[in-house]
DNA sequence: CTGGTCACCTGGAAGC
DNA sequence: TGCTTCCAGGTGACCA
């Protein structure tokens, strides 16, 4: 389940070995995954070298110079690094060489996806709706509180909605909210002030940690799945449904928030 | 514009 | 054992 950590795990496992190398094949072996997939992609990055891996949201952009291929993990997806004969498996999708060193785009539940950029990306609809980053700067308690002004919707679907911030899933709102002490079903436009001076840093902390727990698996990405430590850390309410609340003991509840399950504790969550 | 719901896809777990 | 059903999840489409 690729949130922003796990995104920006991957940006930083596969940047260092191919920033500079040149695509030397590319090999495409599925029509679609969310959109179809961009067939004739060879023709486009052959030859050229990769300039930057970068970051948007849960998006990543890999800049060529003439254009930039978009990838999203969606919720199966992985990116890894092997030995250019590694062979293809079943939910094997896309390949992209760099000499000895194949960069491999797998994803059994095809929720992903991969599109080529041939403008500017801020002006593809999939980049230019986008919120801020919840590691930025921007992102503070007054502007998060300015912009749920009238804001019925609850604070959980709120903090998934990623054209108010980005890169924040299902598993990071509930541990978010769950360190802010926030109930889930808090509507985001009531929340005050001083609560979201409190929210802000806690989201900003969750995904640090997180993103420090996958970045300690780093060595592993280039010749592993990729998947090793990055679920292994300790929630405090995601999936504990029925389990003793880590902090008072009373049962983690569970309930349904816009088809999604949301994960609490009543009496640290208000 | 806002908010709520659903489809997309597949593998794995749970139920029978 | 083997079949069926349910569930997970990010995101855009769609509708009220």
């Amino acid at each position: 389940m690729p949130e922003l950590p796990e995104v920006e795990v991957t940006r930083r496992g596969i940047s260092p070995g191919l920033t500079g190398r040149t695509v030397s094949a590319v090999t495409i072996r599925a029509a679609r995954l969310r959109y179809p997939l961009p067939q004739r992609l060879g023709q486009s990055i052959i030859g050229r070298k990769l300039l930057t891996v970068n970051r948007r949201g849960k998006y990543l952009l890999l800049d060529f110079g003439n254009g930039r291929l978009l990838l999203h993990l969606g919720m199966s997806g992985s990116l890894r690094l092997l030995p250019r004969a590694t062979l293809a498996e079943k939910h094997d999708h896309l390949d992209i060489e760099f000499g000895k060193t194949l960069l491999r785009l797998r994803d059994p539940r095809r929720f992903g996806a991969a599109l080529w950029l041939s403008g500017e990306a801020g002006e593809h609809p999939l980049l230019a709706s986008l919120g801020l980053e919840p590691l930025a700067e921007e992102f503070t308690p007054h502007w998060l509180f300015s912009a749920t002004r009238g804001r019925s919707s609850v604070i959980k679907q709120a903090l998934m909605d990623s054209h108010l911030v980005v890169g924040i899933g299902n598993i990071y709102a509930s541990e978010s909210l769950f360190r802010a002490g926030i109930d889930p079903r808090t509507p985001a436009g009531k929340i005050s002030l001083k609560r979201y001076e409190r929210l802000v840093p806690e989201i900003r902390a969750t995904l640090e940690a997180a993103i420090a727990a996958g970045g300690s698996s780093l060595r592993d990405f280039i010749h592993s799945d990729g998947s090793s430590g990055y679920f292994q850390q300790q929630y405090f309410v995601y999936g504990r449904t029925g389990e003793p609340c880590r902090v008072c003991g009373n049962s983690v509840k569970s309930l349904r928030q816009a088809a999604r399950t949301t994960f609490h504790c009543t009496r640290c969550q208000r």
